[in-house]
DNA sequence: CTGAAAGCGCTTACAG
DNA sequence: CTGAAAGCGCTTACAG
């Protein structure tokens, strides 16, 4: 029994005839173990929950996909549930309630805070996603968000832009990285910073994106010629703003966005955008939660982690090249 | 022992008053069951396979995202599989070759054909989604598409336009319930049905559509003034192609699309399309597999379901209005 | 290195 | 209507 069961799950000390008989009969009688056995006698559920705003969101949807197939290796099952983009409900998350006992949790947090950590009362092993960092408050994935906005606004600059607007929702707060980043790329153009081009709004939805530029356009100062939106899905409501205004993307005003969902290459122009690289990122944070839940390193202090990001060059900077 | 378990799972046969104290010792401790022992027990694995092509793409993402939430209800967690588009791995997934055993399984095919029906050793529950239909070789969910197609055709026309292109992977097949739909629209407005408007591509992407539409329009016969795109994402590319061409949207050529992902009306022009109940399709869904699951009606034959759908009327086809 | 035994938390005949 | 007992398929000290 014992030495089936250390074959089976791999551990050391079993002869090497052994082994091969018991992969044999394995082989032979088509033996795949009930996970459910397993975690109960392991006292696991063997389920991670993954927390997202919305599924349906192809940047979610592109995130899960990639935690799915990567957990599937570990064999954990990936329960996806979603906030809808509601801070009680990211809360919740936090507690663990969900209707089936929960290993570990992985959080793409919208609105969640330094103190919603702090309070955090379950110690259901915790990684977190997203552009906000919590200091030593949880683990934490992400690119580095400062300097792909720094990227994005050097792209503008070097397409010969100037008049550079920022369009997002984090933007009022003053230590949003990738207004930081922003703000470091005109400065080092030597670009003086537009308060009136820093576009704050609501949510970032395309709605939201759309209506910044509008009323940026319908205003006196109409004088820009890019602009830096947050996510790919305020670009596209930004550049329907300016389609509508009749203005040109990129000859009159080129846009960069962040996430490259699948339709930053569908749409006409096509979206230049940053890439974040999603295979690392689910990597590291499920490496990041299995070593909470195995106790590999249990004196470990939370930590921030960094995966790499691209950016993608396409039409809506550079414009259309002979098909 | 007993008796707990009937009220846990809602059984008759309780007193009122036993039932009241063992409600009341269950909210007191916070019992809540653990499902791997349940499962155990019952010799299932609470798990229901869900399977897609690309759970990146919207449609996908957001028909995943409903039976995740339906699922959960029913105490079910859906492990989400995908195919990549190819038909070996849709065969496998029939076959249920998974790393865990599945209870049932949602199969949205794209290539199965009957006879990988008629072949399939399995027993597992199985409920199929998606546009073609398989008679009596197994359960299947979806809308109307002949109808869904002969709306949007009836659309366009009302538009005005009578030189309709249609634009899809499945074209070729003489049975495709989408160009039947398409078809007896032409009909029913008493126009002529023109082979050269009829495109087939290799697959329903952006890359195709726009392709097919291009090669439409260098081709000598220019006169179109509508498309009908089988999803979203290839009139998406149509879209694409005409913008290229220099013919403007609706105002030269309307444009209808399928499926209704988020991105319809993010898009600029808005997307004109065709809204499948989502809502539906999972419920619809999950009741059938409960139904082969639980053996509430093994005499029953595999049957075809239908939900309903919606024609969404956006900018592609009217025009924008006064913002 | 390997076997026998207990136990994980449920469900389900089986008595009563 | 309700309790005692066995069993689901694993893992894990514990002997040897």
């Amino acid at each position: 029994m014992k030495t089936v069961s250390n074959v089976i799950n791999g551990y050391a000390h079993v002869s090497e005839p052994t082994k091969t008989r018991v992969l044999a009969a394995v082989e032979m009688i088509g033996y795949r173990p009930n996970l459910s056995a397993r975690n109960l006698a392991r006292g696991r559920s063997g389920v991670i929950a993954l927390v997202v705003p919305r599924l349906e969101m192809p940047y979610f949807a592109a995130l899960a996909s990639q935690i799915v197939d990567q957990a599937e290796g570990r064999g954990w099952f990936v329960l996806i549930h979603e906030t809808g983009w509601d801070r009680a409900a990211e809360r919740a998350a936090l507690e663990g309630q969900f209707p089936q006992r929960i290993d570990g949790l992985i959080v793409s947090a919208q609105h969640l805070r330094r103190s919603d950590l702090e309070e955090r009362a379950a110690t259901t092993p915790l990684v977190l996603l997203g552009e906000r960092t919590f200091g030593d408050a949880a683990h934490h994935v992400a690119i580095d968000n400062v300097a792909a906005a720094h990227t994005a606004v050097e792209h503008l600059v070097a397409q010969g832009r100037s008049k550079i607007a920022m369009v997002g929702a984090s933007i009022e707060t003053t230590d949003d990285p990738r207004m930081r980043g922003y703000l470091h790329g005109l400065e080092a153009a030597g670009l003086p910073v537009r308060p009136e081009l820093m576009l704050p709004v609501e949510a970032n939805s395309g709605e939201e994106g759309e209506r910044a530029i509008r009323e940026l356009l319908q205003s006196s100062s109409e004088d820009l010629d890019g602009i830096f939106a947050v996510t790919d899905w305020v670009a596209l409501g930004a550049m329907r703003a300016l389609h509508l205004h009749g203005l040109r993307v990129p000859e009159d005003v080129a846009v960069v966005g962040f996430d490259d969902i699948p339709y930053a290459r569908a749409v006409t122009p096509s979206l230049t955008t940053i890439a974040p690289d999603r295979f690392a990122l689910a990597q590291v944070a499920l490496r990041m939660l299995e070593a909470q839940i195995n106790g590999t390193d249990p004196l470990a202090e939370p930590a921030d982690r960094t995966v790499p990001f691209e950016l993608v060059v396409r039409e809506s900077t550079t414009g259309y090249r002979a098909s």
